[in-house]
DNA sequence: GCCATCTTGGACCGATCGGTCAAAGAATAT
DNA sequence: ATATTCTTTGACCGATCGGTCCAAGATGGC
């Protein structure tokens, strides 16, 4: 009974993101989707496509929401790297605690099933997760450490909020969750002094060559 | 037509668990993990019992093979912590490396899918996670640093670790799993150098209050 | 008002899921 | 030699999987 579509699409996305989210692609049967979603088959394939069409959306939903929310908490600290680390893994281990979205993430969820997945969908994975290495990376752009070390840097902070989420699936304390996290901001912090400083020895090393005054 | 067992239960064991390490628990169907052991449904279930309690045996038989390796590892740096984390994260490196073995790691993938698995398998999933965070601990015992850091510190490798096991069913490359393994190494040892230095310190406020030469 | 278009819910499909069972054969005990 | 016990194979079970299809109903264009 119908002409026009009878339900909010986004809404539907959303809570089909969920059970993605919570169950895992292969463990996240249609009758579960449809069920969270109160949406029926046909309405499901009709708006959607198929399961795998749909787990896509499902992951480009969560990048864009999830993603705007990394991209807002690197970005409130300008100049102050371990400063906005340290909002970045803010946001996760809000998302952690907060009850009315499952625990972990669905980037982790998904990296984890990757090599079972259909190629376009891992491909897709490992897309967002390059995408929030970028990101992170340009909040530690300024810095004046090697690109190297940025880059390593950037793949260890996307590295250990990913372990943030397997931790958190597992049952791990919020306290436990925070203390990973602040340790890693001490590595950002204490690498890029060091990165900084040796920089800048290297510089007067080659001024004191070239001679005082140059 | 038999009348004793016809296979090596513990070799049927290896293959089975290598199912569930590559597909997970829920992509494990018992048509895989019969062709993947060569037996049929009567010799599995005769012998393991059912998919879950076959699940747990091999979660058992990849925590005391690669438990042992991590034990190992940590053991051959005897007083030195750094070292011995070092080691550590070489074991999940190589295994990482080795193509004879799924990527990732059973556990980070059992974790993962920890809240849709039954109460009893959750927990010896918690259980094995707790086990490694008491192996890291213990590696860190003799150092001066107060209790609450070294408690912190091993949550953070066990962290890093699994964030290698993620990365690595993404397709990060092993020279990324490197730099971040190596980042979490001048963690440790950063962060126990200024554990040490604070405590050698207080004590030396505390000497100093009392008056010297007590 | 009528027709074409679209959406919806549910019946239905073959395939596969985890699990059971019985027939048949091989080893052991007596 | 016979009986018992055990293992193995493969057929089989109901349930569920992802996916398709269609009848019924609602909408918008004309």
């Amino acid at each position: 009974m119908s002409g026009r579509k009878q339900f909010d699409v986004t809404a539907a996305l959303d809570q089909a993101m969920r059970v993605f989210w919570h169950r895992g692609y292969a463990d996240a049967s249609l009758d579960a989707l449809g069920s969270a979603t109160g949406l029926g088959r046909g309405s499901l394939y009709g708006t959607f496509g198929n399961k795998d069409a749909l787990f896509r959306q499902c992951l480009d939903r969560y990048a864009l929401i999830y993603g705007a929310q990394y991209e807002h908490a690197l970005a409130t600290h300008p100049g102050d790297p371990v400063g906005a680390v340290r909002a970045f893994f803010d946001v996760v281990l809000a998302r952690i605690a907060d009850p009315s979205v499952p625990t972990g993430c669905l980037i982790a969820q998904s990296a984890t099933q990757s090599p079972t997945l259909k190629e376009e969908n891992s491909a897709k994975v490992r897309g967002l997760l390059d995408a929030q290495h970028q990101r992170v990376r340009e909040a530690l752009a300024d810095s004046s450490a090697d690109a190297r070390v940025l880059d390593d840097l950037a793949a260890f902070v996307v590295a250990v909020n990913q372990s943030l989420a397997v931790l958190s699936r597992a049952g791990a304390s919020p306290a436990q969750l925070r203390a990973v996290a602040s340790l890693a901001c001490t590595t950002v912090a204490d690498t890029l002094t060091r990165a900084t400083t040796e920089a800048v020895s290297a510089r007067e090393h080659r001024a004191e060559r070239r001679g005082p005054g140059a």
